[in-house]
DNA sequence: TTCTTTTTTCAAGGTGTCGTCATAGAGTTT
DNA sequence: AAACTCTATGACGACACCTTGAAAAAAGAA
């Protein structure tokens, strides 16, 4: 799957592969991009390219982190949160004290991490606005804030709603099955039942299609399903 | 990069001479002001102004820097960076335990304190004097005393609501999952309840919300969890 | 055309979510 | 220690939403 917009990107540099593999796989699900740097030389050799944030291990082979961190801090205005072994104040005080946003002390959780890395984006604006737009923005999706909006004009959707129309609409053209659907929108153990999506579906186009006995975006495929037809505007 | 507004002054309590001039130097180059005080009685004088940072040597010839800091913490929340003769743990722990932001010992490259103060006076920055206004006035919120403004009367807010309440006018038209919101509020890695943050979002209403049951700020998302409508004012 | 299959539509009932309250526990202040 | 405030939680009603079955309409096949 594919995504319009780009994603933020992170820099973990941490010696212990095992850990930082784990928080890897936990922040690609989030949909992050992520890079890993397992020495301090690494790290600096990555930091002349752009992240929009680092998780920094306080404790490196080579090189302490606190001196990659000062480096960051010339460099961009990207959140630092940092991982230390001890809990001890001074850890923390030594690392807040030079610019590292937040700190997270080993063994920490990965969802907790991930939490925080979220938060620190979100704070930090940085989370992007993804919009999807058809037809010359004729049809808007919201996809961060669920909203939608036909010729401009907000159109509120159900959740189920939202989430079909998403589904079709992120890949134009391309088939979707009543099964799928019903995956999709109620979970993937759910013994589904045709009939609920065509309901759902009639709603949709009620809101969303100027006529809904011909529908513009979402049209019927005898036999199959339902595809999305629209074109994605650039920008 | 420099800022176009006035420069941030800097108090050195220091007395030796020969330090403090060099100190003093390394700052003005950054484009600080600085002033010098020798003894604790010059200090506690010059405190009666406003520093944005205090650089103190803990060995003073009148009086200890413990008591020095004390006063500045009293008095203003401005970081407070020791410097300490001795490396000893018993030192550091003296430090931070009255209240300063960080340490350093000497002997100490003047660069280090440089970057040191560099990355306080940058932290402060972040959360200088910073009052969000929604509505033409109608909403205001003074994000570093905690105080919020409905028509320019203070209502008093609890400390959850107003995290709740700002996370959400951080980012106008955004939704926050109750699960975000639990995260923000409760910590992360919290074992949440979502009925919490719906009674605390009720109670907020009441005092933020002209009509509790039509809240003009605060939107229920369905299925989702909360978003903040309104417009920042210029300024 | 007529027949069969699939889709659309509708309304009723079931389910889930939200707003509210009362209350107990945790944390503060006096 | 007592009084107080703040927070977390479970219960419950109200209401929005979802599901479902059946009937009507449409599409394709013969």
């Amino acid at each position: 799957m594919m995504d319009t917009g780009r994603k933020e990107s992170i820099l973990i540099v941490e010696d212990e592969k095992k850990i930082s593999d784990i928080v890897k796989a936990y922040l690609e699900k989030e949909g992050y991009v992520v890079r890993l740097a397992e020495t301090g030389e690494q790290a600096l050799r990555l930091l002349k390219g752009s992240f929009d944030l680092v998780i920094l291990d306080l404790m490196l082979p080579d090189m302490q982190g606190e001196d990659i961190c000062r480096v960051i801090r010339e460099g961009s205005d990207a959140p630092v949160i940092m991982l230390t072994a001890k809990s001890g104040e001074e850890d923390r005080i030594k690392g807040l004290g030079i610019g590292a946003d937040d700190y997270v002390v080993k063994p920490f959780s990965p969802r907790e991490l991930v939490a925080r890395v979220n938060a620190h984006l979100r704070r930090a604006g940085k989370t992007k606005k993804k919009i999807l737009n058809y037809n010359r923005g004729a049809l808007k999706i919201d996809v961060v804030n669920f909203e939608v909006f036909r010729e401009n004009r907000q159109v509120i959707l159900t959740p189920t709603e939202f989430r079909i129309l998403l589904s079709l609409a992120e890949n134009p053209g391309r088939v979707l099955s009543r099964e799928q659907l019903v995956n999709i929108v109620q979970g993937y153990d759910f013994e589904g039942y045709d009939r609920t999506i065509d309901a759902h579906v009639k709603n949709l186009r009620h809101k969303v299609e100027k006529d809904s006995k011909n529908p513009e975006f979402i049209k019927t495929v005898y036999g199959i399903g339902y595809k999305f037809i629209g074109v994605p505007d650039e920008n």
